[in-house]
RNA sequence: CGGGGUGUGGCGCAGUUGGCUAGCGCGCCGCGUUUGGGACGCGGAGGCCGAAGGUUCGAGUCCUUUCACCCCGACCA
């Protein structure tokens, strides 16, 4: 894409009303708006690093048999009714308004019971089991107080996947293979090292759900850490777990994490509560058993900006950079002109993501942006590198740089990861 | 929802004890000079000061109400 083509502009002020890093960062870098306390848009740089993140769990998802839909935003009241969840005392973020006809209705800040609801038209038999389906959703929640940027907002993008099985042990051993699923996608998000399943409070069902924390001063969970036996688990469990699992305390870290992922095992409450049943093999009715799986897709990103960012500015990784490259066009001659727009068109028809930045400014205002918009990869072209033949290529990362031919770069940025130099 | 703070052009801010056509920087428009880490000169456009009411000869400055935003707390993916 062509910066001129980009609507979009970095700012050199940081919004006032903002603290968090990522909000300021993204914000300041033209990735996102705020319409409102926790309500953000998300422009196309922002929307392109979104997509990008729910690509990758997209892919990990169907790897386990997960099949895409998307929910309905509007719910009916009667299905949360069967569950008590309608009632504002048992969950207080519900945002409920009402049709024309005075109708109530629910927006949606989670899809358990509907899902379960439109699933019982399809699951009839231990034949239709096991079931797996998942979405990417706006959660609407009306939480009390906004905070922490994209982190933790009253609209947010979601995906969330539910199991059904046919038994305890059917759910189990596929709970385990999404809690697998769930590592790689952090692993490809860049932030697999610093992320843990945790123990975390359970429900009626189990004694734990697991969570994934990443560890990131700007979270809101406290994680009690056993880096040798690689236990975590979340404060609010702490002391049941450390005696169920029979570790030392003192032997835990305290660090602070953002919980970027979450499962959570239903078993038979569900279907009991919703009066949902299947036919088993010896046509009687039995319940349903029931898992759950999020992923903060919207939350991620600002746990990856907060993470990564440098005092320049944002830093993404690879996997989820809006572009690969930024490509920076300094100075106005012929021969630049045409040499610069010419690397463009060739890396682009080589598949690689390029941010042209074809302005009429000055090279400190394109390298301060290259930096703030946090892209892998700088290439510069200009009178001096035309001089050679050649252009310079820069990671975001690193103060080295590297004389290359267009040719050259394409091999590099396509083969990945290598060492510039 | 309790406590604290802030609302002045697109962004960041200044506006003394109430006083004249409401300023500054960035950004924006025009012309010219510039071009390897956010250039410079000249000339422009753009705000009725969050909103409503009040006090006053006079309100961005004072009073009342209200809305929004931020932070801390409680709650939460």
């Amino acid at each position: 894409m062509k910066m001129t083509q980009l609507f979009t502009k970095t700012s050199k002020t940081v919004p006032a009303d903002e603290t968090s890093k990522n909000a300021k960062l993204l914000i300041q870098a033209g990735y996102i708006h705020k319409e409102m306390a926790g309500v953000y848009d998300y422009l196309p740089l922002g929307l392109r690093v979104l997509e990008n993140i729910k690509q990758i769990v997209r892919e990990e998802m169907n790897a386990v048999g997960g099949r895409e839909l998307i929910m309905s935003n509007l719910q009916r009241p009667e299905l949360w009714m069967e569950t008590t969840r309608w009632d504002d005392k048992v969950v207080d973020i519900w945002f409920k308004t009402k049709l024309q006809d005075q109708t109530e209705i629910g927006l949606a800040w989670s899809h358990e019971e509907p899902i379960m609801d439109m699933m019982q038209h399809f699951v009839q038999s231990y034949k239709d089991l096991p079931a797996v389906v998942y979405q990417f959703q706006t959660k609407l929640r009306n939480e009390l107080r906004a905070k922490s940027g994209i982190m933790r907002g009253r609209e947010f993008v979601m995906k969330d996947m539910y199991s059904l099985h046919v038994s305890a042990e059917d759910l189990d051993t596929y709970y385990n293979k999404v809690i697998e699923a769930y590592k790689r996608v952090y692993e490809r998000l860049g932030i697999g090292k610093d992320t843990y399943v945790t123990f975390a409070s359970g429900g009626a069902f189990t004694k734990f759900s697991h969570e994934f924390q990443t560890i990131c001063d700007a979270g809101e969970d406290i994680l009690y850490l056993h880096r040798e036996k690689n236990i975590a688990v979340n404060e609010e469990v702490l002391d049941e777990a450390v005696k169920e699992l029979g570790v030392n305390k003192d032997e835990m870290e305290k660090i602070k994490s953002a919980e970027v992922g979450n499962v959570f095992n239903f078993g038979t409450d569900k279907s009991n509560a919703m009066k949902i049943y299947f036919t088993g093999k010896n046509g009687e009715q039995l319940p349903i058993y029931l898992a759950s799986y999020g992923i903060g897709v919207t939350r991620v990103m600002g746990v990856i900006v907060e993470k990564f960012a440098d005092d320049k500015g944002i830093v993404w990784p690879e996997a989820i950079a809006p572009f690969k490259i930024y490509l920076a066009r300094l100075g106005d001659e012929a021969d630049v002109v045409k040499a610069a727009d010419d690397a463009y068109k060739r890396l682009t028809d080589a598949g690689i993501e390029v941010l042209y930045d074809e302005r009429d400014a000055r090279p400190g205002e394109k390298f301060a942006d290259a930096d703030l918009l946090g892209i892998p990869y700088r290439l510069v072209l200009s009178a001096k590198t035309l001089a050679e033949g050649k252009c310079e290529l820069k990671r975001r990362t690193e103060t080295d740089t590297v004389l290359l031919t267009i040719d050259e770069v394409t091999k590099k940025i396509a083969v990945g990861k290598g060492t510039l130099v």
